[in-house]
DNA sequence: GCTATGTCATTC
DNA sequence: AATGACATAGCT
């Protein structure tokens, strides 16, 4: 028997499996997942390795097989589902096994502290000094180099010292022989902090009874994944927690998914209430080694249940029983890095290969699932009256073009400031809710039109009330400029509405009024983001003004008015999804509105009544939504009505990679490809063309069949792979 | 002819 | 990533 392994998992270049005799005494005992010991390299030097696969066939020539040398880990099936389900991940998402790994293994930390490597010196100064002398003498060059690093600092980055001061590993080993410096590694810990609080459990309405019990049904049946659609304020919390109940009973464990922004005190509190000491959480904001040893505590079988975000899926659980994903439309399932996996498509591969259930939750259920349910390949629950009676509430809209004509300039429409003055009498809250970020108060010129740009990005800079301007992906601040960079005139001018300006408005509208703020800018400090939810929810302030993050799954019973501020704001991006994030955001903002009794109100503003999303939003029709939009994507081509690979090029010189998108596309184009089945778009720009001084293209392929996107991927990797000229240029590949 | 250094391919 | 093989530069 042989046994395919992966070493380590730290260099792309050794990205392959090697093959190894499995010894008498190790004979039986392996298993995918098993953490061994192998001798490696010319030198025999043993290192870690992960056992991929045990297998009868030999690949390589006799001789050159040599024998694993012990088991460091037995892990019993948790880990060896996990790789398994990263070769599938690599596989799907066009990514090394190494990348797969990573992601999905909890050792990755364990490696990074034993690896933090350093280099020190082990004579005293003025000995170091001679050394340095002799060398110096002797011209050893590189020597020197280092030996005047190593006196001026006494302790080095490994790694890092290699590649500032290009001296190769030789160097070191003959000082490190020569007694005159060594290597040394260290190790970091940390622990996290938990806190808690009781809360009894409530009994369900009739319609949730009947979705749980739907749910058990199908979990014995065919066990597909389902989908529970639950209008906002239905109580799906409620479906979860009795299904989670019922899994606990069976000894399984559960991961609850919740996107990181919906992921906050009180969300988690409501499931810690229920569930006490067999609950722990992950977030973002936890390090490396804190999220670890979460793993840590779920592989020992301490703790029952997981929530978390997207990365909280691979918790090595030894008895995975059901996968819970809330919010289950939401982008940030999507991962921005290699391998580019989305959670919902990697959460039912996992409970597949591990006999798991999967729930997914939304209110406003994304194309994807929607239609899947539509086809039978999810099975389909719904929840589509409120939690206490409360009814949805009226939603008015807004037409910004005829506010304009009949001269009101201001951000705010009369009828918004009506229904704010109404509710502002009666001491009820208010929630405004602006649409994007990056769009919000920008500075133009107003002689030749020129925003003002970072110029490490390809976005315009945010004003922000310290008048300073700041780019919000890498962070560059720079002064309020007196004249326009591009054509000196003095003529430049603020534009459009950013929170803060929202803010000022109606400081200036409601003086008597108690405002909160939230976006980037207040959140920045840690617990701050709990801070103002929960300032606003203890009522110390009339009104919320915020982005995205305010229209999450926070449930503020005295709100009773949500203004939109600029609706239409988030249907310009050149996304194809564009249409379907403006509806779920609206959606979302309206259900916001009068909770518990109270009736509640919707103001909508907007350049563009007449888009479906927004009707759709304003009838809260999502069945007419699905339509139109589904319609739509089928007439193009795009996800979920066909497949889409994105080749995303990202390189510091623009015209080589110019060049190598155009050499992509040109061989893409000699591809034994049908054009009806195949559509090829690009190279253009992505959306924003260039980070952090990095240029970045893409080219787009459309095809229905998803195989025949990963025969291509493959084809293309391999192209990349021979070709030289693409060294330069960073590769990434984007099914969706 | 020797040593230090850099470059390169190899790793089951 | 780490190693040894090999080529080369600069010394005795």
């Amino acid at each position: 028997m042989y046994a395919d392994v992966i070493i380590d998992i730290s260099h792309e270049r050794l990205d392959r499996t090697f093959q190894y005799k499995i010894p008498e005494e190790l004979q039986g005992k392996l298993a995918p997942g098993m953490v061994v010991s192998v001798p490696f390299g010319q030198g025999n030097r043993s290192r870690k390795a992960y056992v991929v696969k045990i297998t009868q066939n030999r690949e390589v020539a006799s001789e050159k097989l040599k024998e694993i040398s012990q088991i460091i880990r037995e892990r019993e099936n948790a880990e060896g589902n996990l790789i398994a389900l990263a070769s599938w991940m690599s596989r799907t998402y066009g990514s090394t096994m190494i990348q797969a790994l990573k992601t999905v293994l909890p050792i990755q930390e364990k490696a990074r502290e034993k690896e933090k490597k350093k280099l020190l010196l082990s004579l005293s100064k003025e000995e170091a000094e001679k050394v340095l002398e002799t060398c110096k003498r002797k011209n050893h060059k590189a020597r020197v180099r280092l030996l005047e690093a190593l006196i001026k600092n006494e302790e080095l980055d490994y790694t890092e010292t290699i590649k500032q001061l290009k001296i190769s590993t030789s160097v070191i080993k003959g000082l490190q022989e020569a007694n005159v410096l060594e290597v040394s590694s260290c190790r970091v810990y940390r622990n996290p902090v938990q806190k808690r609080k009781r809360e009894e459990p409530l009994t369900l309405t009739r319609e949730q009874k009947q979705a749980a019990e739907g749910i058990l049904q199908e979990w014995d049946g065919q066990n597909r994944p389902c989908l529970l659609f639950g209008v906002t304020g239905s109580g799906k919390t409620q479906v979860y927690m009795e299904l989670i109940e019922k899994v606990l009973e069976e000894g399984r464990q559960v991961i609850v998914l919740i996107p990181e922004i919906a992921l906050t005190y009180q969300t988690v509190q409501r499931f810690c209430g229920r569930f006490g000491e067999k609950i722990s959480v992950i977030n973002s904001r936890l390090s490396l080694s804190e999220r670890y040893d979460q793993f840590q505590r779920a592989q020992r079988g301490e703790i029952q249940i997981i929530i978390g975000p997207r990365s909280a899926l691979f918790t090595p659980f030894q008895n995975l029983g059901l996968i819970l994903m809330d919010e289950e439309h939401e982008q940030s399932y999507k991962s921005e890095n290699t391998p580019r996996y989305h959670a919902r498509e990697t959460a039912i591969k996992r409970a597949e290969l591990e006999g798991a259930h999967v729930v997914l939750g939304s209110a406003t259920p994304s194309l994807e699932s929607y239609s899947r349910a539509k086809e039978g390949i999810y099975r389909l629950f719904r929840l589509s009256s409120r939690y206490g009676e409360s009814t949805l509430p009226q939603v008015k809209i807004v037409d910004m073009r005829q506010e304009l004509k009949e001269g009101n300039r201001s951000i705010l429409s009369r009828r918004l400031k009506e229904a704010m003055g109404g509710c502002l009498e009666r001491k009820e809250q208010i929630m405004l809710f602006l649409n994007r970020r990056g769009y919000a108060g920008f500075l133009s010129c107003r002689m030749c039109g020129q925003v003002i740009k970072c110029p490490h990005c390809d976005v315009s800079l945010s004003l922000h009330r310290n008048g300073r301007l700041i780019c919000h992906y890498c962070g560059y601040e720079t002064e309020e400029p007196r004249q326009c960079p591009s054509c000196g005139s003095p003529y430049i001018g603020r534009f459009q509405a950013g929170t803060q300006q929202i803010e000022e408005v109606v400081k200036k509208q409601f003086p008597q009024s108690r405002i909160l703020r939230m976006d980037l800018d207040t959140t920045r400090k840690k617990d701050s983001y709990e801070r103002i939810l929960s300032l606003f929810s203890s009522g110390e302030a009339d009104i919320l003004i915020g982005t995205q993050m305010i229209v999450k799954g926070h449930d503020f019973p005295n709100v009773t008015l949500v203004g939109v501020l600029a609706a239409d704001l988030s249907l310009y991006a050149e996304d194809y999804r564009c249409a379907e994030k403006t509806f779920q955001l609206l959606t979302q903002a309206v259900g916001r509105a009068g909770r518990r009794g109270k009736p509640g109100e919707a103001v909508i503003q907007t350049y563009q009544p007449e888009h479906y999303s927004i009707q759709a939003a304003v009838t809260q029709d999502y069945e007419a939504f699905f339509q139109e939009e589904y319609s739509f994507r089928q007439l193009m081509g795009y996800p979920p009505a066909g497949g889409m690979l994105a080749v995303l090029g990202s390189c510091r010189e623009e015209s080589l990679l110019e060049q190598a998108m155009e050499y992509i596309g040109i061989f893409l184009s000699r591809l034994p490809l049908k054009k009806a089945q195949t559509s090829i778009i690009g190279p253009a720009d992505q959306t924003i063309g260039k980070i952090n001084d990095q240029y970045r293209k893409v080219i787009y392929i459309k095809d229905g069949n998803r195989e025949r996107l990963i025969w291509i991927k493959d084809k293309l990797e391999q192209y990349i792979e021979m070709n030289k000229g693409f060294q330069k240029i960073w590769i990434q590949f984007d099914f969706s």
